[in-house]
DNA sequence: CGAATAAATTATCTTAAGATAAGATCAGTA
DNA sequence: TACTGATCTTATCTTAAGATAATTTATTCG
């Protein structure tokens, strides 16, 4: 499982065998079941997350009701907002399936990138690269109407489709599970 | 005009009396008018910006449609996707009013970070609070209603309202100036 | 000032989403 | 297998947004 986070680290910057080493030997994998809760609202995060395997969901609460914002799946990284501001968690995230994680906590990376300062433009990068999916997509997602919305996912992310159920994919959508199996209807009869 | 960029700059990291020196004598502070316009589709983004003083909207067009997706203004920094990513714009970037932009060119900030190389960090913490920031907004866009997001608007940018035509406020909040219009009227009425 | 243009509102009609309640279907398991 | 809870669908009613066109109000500029 370390090689997966090997082949990601060096496709985006090289690593020779003894750095390789120094990030194996850090132990960082960890397995969650399915329904465990990584981070609540309230908390102080202190940990980032890669996923090696299964698929992780952050939501809100808002009158009792879940709204998803985001499905995490196989070679996502996780940059939790409180932990990149040291402020408690708005969001909860949770795991939908089993799941296989590379987990770095603040302290930990501190120490690793001193022995390897190359990460840090590796983070530089990631932050870059997040911040440009974040600008596309919410920019997409303002200007497309809901139905819009669900027929791009369908295109980008049909895997989702197989491992979620629909009623967390409707508050990701932006709108409620009963408009969603509605609207799957409306489209179904074109 | 420097000075607002030296403060800004300030509160992010200290900068000894010559590193004040080396910043000023760059030079960067430009004017443009009402109408110009920094940024087309297509075009590769060479620029970063940070406004000194005016309004910046940056827009897609679709269907011959402008879709407003921000405002900028005075002490905020534009680092457009096409800047960040050397792939051609999406979206356009026009002055609202008469603008004071301090520029940040790809080649000048090199070389600028190259002198200077605690600017680095500088970028990396500004990049990681756009992350925040973004990450934020879209969340709480996509969980209010059209009513509910323009009442955040007015609370959180009530200049917005003073500077900037209520038809380019609609499609900022994804909806028509009809549909805002009608909004606001029977918002009035209660 | 007054004409031209830009910006905002109003009206009408259509369409789709929200809320709520009630069923139907599926999946896990005692 | 039959029960249970989870998931998805259907129906009804209400509300608000989209499209379009017409009109009013503001702003700009010769």
């Amino acid at each position: 499982m370390e090689n997966e986070i090997i082949d990601f680290i060096t496709s985006y910057i090289p690593l020779s065998g003894e750095e390789v080493s120094i990030i194996k030997e850090q132990n960082l994998i960890k397995s969650y079941n399915k329904g465990e809760v990584l981070l609540s609202e309230g908390e102080f995060s202190k940990e980032c997350y890669f996923i090696l395997k299964g698929c992780i969901r952050s939501y809100y609460l808002m009158d009792g009701e879940e709204r998803t914002t985001e499905f995490y799946t196989e070679n996502q990284s996780i940059r939790p907002v409180s932990y990149l501001t040291n402020q408690p968690s708005e969001y909860y995230l949770s795991c939908l399936e089993d799941c296989v994680v590379a987990v770095g906590s603040t302290e930990r990376n501190k120490r690793l990138i001193e022995r390897l300062p190359k990460l840090a433009s590796l983070i530089m990068q990631m932050d870059s690269e997040l911040l440009v999916q974040h600008q596309v997509s919410f920019d997409q997602f303002k200007h497309l109407n809901p139905e819009m919305r669900y027929l791009k996912l369908l295109e980008t992310r049909a895997d989702l489709f197989d491992r979620v159920p629909l009623y967390h994919i409707a508050t990701y959508l932006g709108i409620t599970a009963v408009s969603l199996s509605r609207m799957r209807k409306r489209i179904s009869r074109k």
